[in-house]
DNA sequence: TTACCGTCTGAATACCTGTTCAAATATGGG
DNA sequence: CCCATATTTGAACAGGTATTCAGACGGTAA
């Protein structure tokens, strides 16, 4: 009747290969017996693509170590960038593109004063969440 | 007398390049000046290399969007590799791969039941922090 | 056992990311 | 204005990462 196959006693489901975002079509074979029921329940609670993005950029900008020595240093106080070279051992010109990944994200902001710019942690929260997963990994 | 070259009026310190975990030869030229002071100051207190990796694998299992919908499905329930596929829309290879990315970091446990492996969130710490961070991003 | 289903793995490809070098921009001083 | 300093930017290269396909493994049922 439908095209979906169900055997009787279960919940389990042949699904078409569903393939929606790329420009993938569908082949017509099924990959695998899924629950149903299950999937209809969780699906509308999956995050939405924008979302899932938005977030993975955020913790993207958080998955360089580079990048979370400059932070560690930011949650110290303000320094310029040559500064920061110096404290975390990089080039300047690389610490300005990390810099810039992490202006991006806004977890650092930044001010003029002469000839050097200082950044610094934007928010509290950034800090709050740097203790949290260091202690989460402590733990384990 | 000593080879740094500070202005009087200024902490000031001229540096050379310092590269130290790669192999790349320091050129006797400096670049910048750097406020000594301040490096030295903050410098003790900058992620250790190791602690930094760490971390960055951590954020790095978080920082792609198709395992962020994975994890946000399994805030839900427990779901198979199957149905996983399914709720996110992904072929079940490539959750496969995902979801081994996401063990290695601890983030989800497992169990076999049958011929079906049941995926889980590993800890409540997770779910936290996900909620954390998805509420940082809808502030600003 | 044989056949099958669900999951995992490895190799190949395409894509993204970080570093470096060179040069541009911006600020301040003589 | 011209020069020196601080930072940013862009291009090029190297290394890492995700997806796909094909096949292997493990467990189940007939």
């Amino acid at each position: 009747m439908d095209t979906l196959v169900a055997d009787s006693h279960s919940t389990k489901t042949q699904l078409a290969q569903i393939q929606p975002d790329r420009g993938v079509e569908a082949p017509a074979c099924a990959e695998s017996l899924v629950h149903l029921d299950n999937v209809r329940q969780v699906q509308p609670e999956v995050l939405s693509t924008p979302k899932a993005q938005r977030m993975a950029e955020f913790f993207s900008a958080l998955s360089d170590p580079h990048r979370l020595k400059l932070l560690s240093a930011l949650a110290q106080q303000e320094l310029c960038v040559c500064d920061l070279a110096a404290a975390v051992k990089m080039g300047e010109s690389a610490v300005s593109h990390q810099l810039r990944v992490l202006r991006s994200q806004r977890l650092v902001k930044y001010r003029r004063q002469g000839r050097n710019v200082y950044y610094g942690l934007a928010d509290n929260h950034i800090a709050t969440l740097y203790r949290e997963v260091a202690d989460h990994l402590d733990e384990g």
